[in-house]
DNA sequence: GGAGTCAGTGAACAACTGTAACCACAAATG
DNA sequence: CATTTGTGGTTACAGTTGTTCACTGACTCC
C-alpha cells in the first residue's frame, strides 16, 4: 500500500500508447502488412525488443488499434440513430457527426478504411466484427422506429447493413477530401447527404 | 518479314504476364506496399533484376493490374445498366453479372478492393480514375433512362455514385462467401438484391 | 550477313528485417 | 529489508530487401 501500486502499469501503458500513436502514423503512408515492428519502435525511441512486451506482433498490434479506433464510437450510434423531427434533421444529425468525427481523428478513419479489405486477416476479422456489432445496434434502433412496422427482421438487416456501409463511404469520401478546397468539401457533404436521403426515401417507400 | 518480327516482344509480354500473375497470386494473403520486387521475381523464377525491364517499381505494377482489373470491365456497363421490362429484372441481372465476375476473378476483385483505400498512393488514383470512369458512364446511362426525367446532372451522378459504390460492396460481399457454405452464398445474394431494389424504390419515388 | 538492340543473368553492396539470449535496475511483494 | 517480478536495453545472428554494374546471347534491322 505505502508503495503507491500501479506506478509501473501506469508506465506500461504509456509505452504500449506510445507504440499505438506511432503505428497509426506511420500507417498514414503505408499498409499494416509492411509495417516492421523495428520502425515502430524506432519511432518511439524504444529497443526493438521492448516492443514484444506489448504486442506479439504487428497484426496484434493491429486489432488493438481496431478496437481503439472503433471500440468507443459505439455509444455515439444511439444518439445519431434516435428518432427526430424529421427524416431529413436525423441525416443531417448523422452527416455532420462523420464529418466531425473524420476532421477530428483522421488516422483511425483512414486505417479502419484500409485495413478493412487489407493484408491481415486478424485485423480484417477483428473489424469485421466491430462493423457486424454497428450493424445489429442500427438494427435494434431501427426496430424501435414508428416507420419500421410491417418490417421483417430479414429486410431490417438489411438495411441496417446498407447504412453502415454508406457511413463508412461517406467517412472515406470525407477524407478523401480533408484538405481539398472549401467548395469540393461542400460538394461532397452535399452529395453524402442526398445518398443518404435516397436510401431514407427508399425506406419509406419499402412496403408499397 | 521474312524475319517474323515481333518474337522478342512476345516473350517479353510473356513475362511481364508472368510477372504480373505472380504479383496478383501473392497479393491475396498480403498488399501491395509489402509486396517485394524479388518475392513477384522469384514466383516467376526470373532473376531480380529482369524486373526492371518491365516495371519501375512494385507502385508502377500495381497501377498495371488496377488497368488489368478495371480496363476491361467498362463494356459490360452498358450491357447492365440498360433498361429491361422491370426494374427487378434490371437488379438480379446485375447482381448475377457481379456473382459470376467475383467467381471468375476472385484476385482482381480482391485486389481492388484491398488497394482501393491501400497504402501505394499512385495505385489508389488509378483506381479512383477507373471508378470515375464506371460512374460517369453509369450516369450517361441513367440519363438515357425514361424515369430520369425531371433529375438534376447532380443528382444523377450522386445516384452513379451510389451504384458503383453498391456494386463494389457487393462484389467484396460475395468474394468473403466466396468458400463458404451455400445458404450463407444465397443469404448474401438476396442481401445484396434487396439493397439495389431499396435504392431502386428511393430512385422511383425521388422527386416525389 | 554483320552490327546493334535489349531481355534476362550473376555477383556484389549496404541497409534492413524479426527474433533470440543475456543483462540492468526499478517496482512490487512478503 | 530481502526477494521476486518484469519492463526495457544491449548485442548478435541469419535472412531478406532494393539497386548497381558489367555481362551474355538471341533476336531485329539494314
Amino acid at each position: 500500500m505505502s508503495h503507491t501500486p500501479g506506478v509501473r502499469q501506469a508506465q506500461k501503458r504509456k509505452t504500449r500508447q506510445a507504440l499505438l500513436d506511432a503505428a497509426l502514423s506511420l500507417l498514414e503512408e503505408q499498409s499494416l502488412s509492411s509495417l516492421g515492428l523495428r520502425e515502430v519502435t524506432r519511432a518511439v525511441g524504444v529497443a526493438p525488443t521492448a516492443f514484444y512486451r506489448h504486442f506479439h506482433s504487428t497484426a496484434d498490434l493491429g486489432v488493438a488499434l481496431v478496437e481503439e479506433a472503433l471500440g468507443s464510437l459505439h455509444p455515439m450510434i444511439r444518439t445519431t440513430m434516435s428518432p427526430a423531427e424529421d427524416d431529413d434533421e436525423r441525416i443531417d444529425r448523422a452527416v455532420e457527426l462523420i464529418a466531425g468525427h473524420v476532421a477530428a481523428h483522421p488516422a483511425h478513419v483512414r486505417f479502419i478504411a484500409r485495413e478493412r479489405h487489407g493484408g491481415v486477416q486478424p485485423v480484417r476479422r477483428a473489424i469485421r466484427e466491430q462493423l457486424a456489432r454497428f450493424a445489429e445496434e442500427v438494427r435494434a434502433e431501427l426496430a424501435t422506429d414508428a416507420s419500421a412496422a410491417g418490417w421483417s427482421e430479414t429486410d431490417l438487416r438489411m438495411l441496417a447493413g446498407l447504412y453502415v456501409d454508406q457511413m463508412l463511404i461517406t467517412a472515406s469520401l470525407f477524407l478523401e477530401t480533408l484538405d481539398a478546397p472549401d467548395d469540393e468539401r461542400r460538394r461532397a457533404v452535399e452529395t453524402a447527404r442526398r445518398q443518404l436521403r435516397l436510401i431514407s426515401v427508399g425506406r419509406t417507400h419499402w412496403l408499397d
